[in-house]
DNA sequence: CTCATAGTTTAGAATTATTCTAAACTATTG
DNA sequence: CAATAGTTTAGAATAATTCTAAACTATGAG
């Protein structure tokens, strides 16, 4: 193993674990996101998991920021939840469940799976296939 | 009654009619835009909106096609339904439903109410209240 | 270990959707 | 019809996100 291969490591052996398994090299900066992500259940934004890397002195570009949270995505370490125009929010909860939002504050609560259902769906459309159900329970703080 | 207001009301006198009882005065352009949207359910763009009012021959500006779309929204003409990060859906459909959303094709589609139903939603968060609870069922052409 | 290489990161430019600004225009009301 | 409050618009501005191409690094072979 190479100096740089075992100073991405170091620290963290398990995440580079982690992201091998998914199919990603361990990079320093994935590395370094992954401790930020994945210790509980989270919701980011590529802006607030930026700052939040930054503010722990992390020399990580906004670029790489976006690009990790697409890579997290696409190998299943997290999940894109799409409830506000305007920004992306990003869930290392991956198991069924859904969300609260609170509307006035930009802010998401998850709703354990085993709680809510959905019924009475039709069936897709012809030539489709379900991919997932998602449920927003918008709120308001008064 | 003025010339121009009588020419905004020309050929359209219902709609001017829903939009003064939305508290929205009937210009010319509102006309146009409500002439455009409440002929059925409709899911539309502000992009898509403003290209169909284009090729109607209809002169209205972009800003304007925003601006209407929110206006009808607080005014409940029109329900905006959050999809997809990259863009604002406007749905004329304003009943209790929900919606099918084809990732690969960006189109939406209603599930009426009658036939879905949540159940097992929490409590909302201390000190707020639920607005809406919404339902997207993605599903994939293959 | 060292090299070659494929994959990764990054600054900065570019893109896209959307909002803002302020000046020109128009519906409404007296 | 005139005054005024509300509306429209071009164009600039903003914000989130993606792209580009050059520099960097993890990895596997030798």
């Amino acid at each position: 193993m190479s100096l740089s291969a075992r100073k991405a490591q170091h620290g963290a052996p398990h995440l580079t674990a982690r992201l091998r398994q998914a199919g990603l090299r361990p990079t320093r900066q994935r590395v370094e996101l992954a401790s930020l992500l994945f210790t509980g259940d989270r919701h980011v934004t590529a802006e607030s998991l930026a700052e939040e890397a930054a503010a722990a002195g992390l020399k990580i570009s906004l670029a790489t920021v976006y690009n990790s949270l697409h890579q997290f995505t696409a190998a299943g370490l997290l999940r894109q939840v799409v409830v506000d125009a305007a920004r992306s929010y990003f869930d290392t909860n991956i198991g069924d469940h859904q969300h609260f939002f609170v509307e006035n504050e930009n802010r998401l609560i998850d709703i354990p799976g085993e709680n809510i259902a959905v019924s009475g769906v039709p069936n897709p459309p012809p030539g489709t296939a379900v991919e997932r159900v998602d449920v927003v329970v918008r709120v308001k703080r008064a």
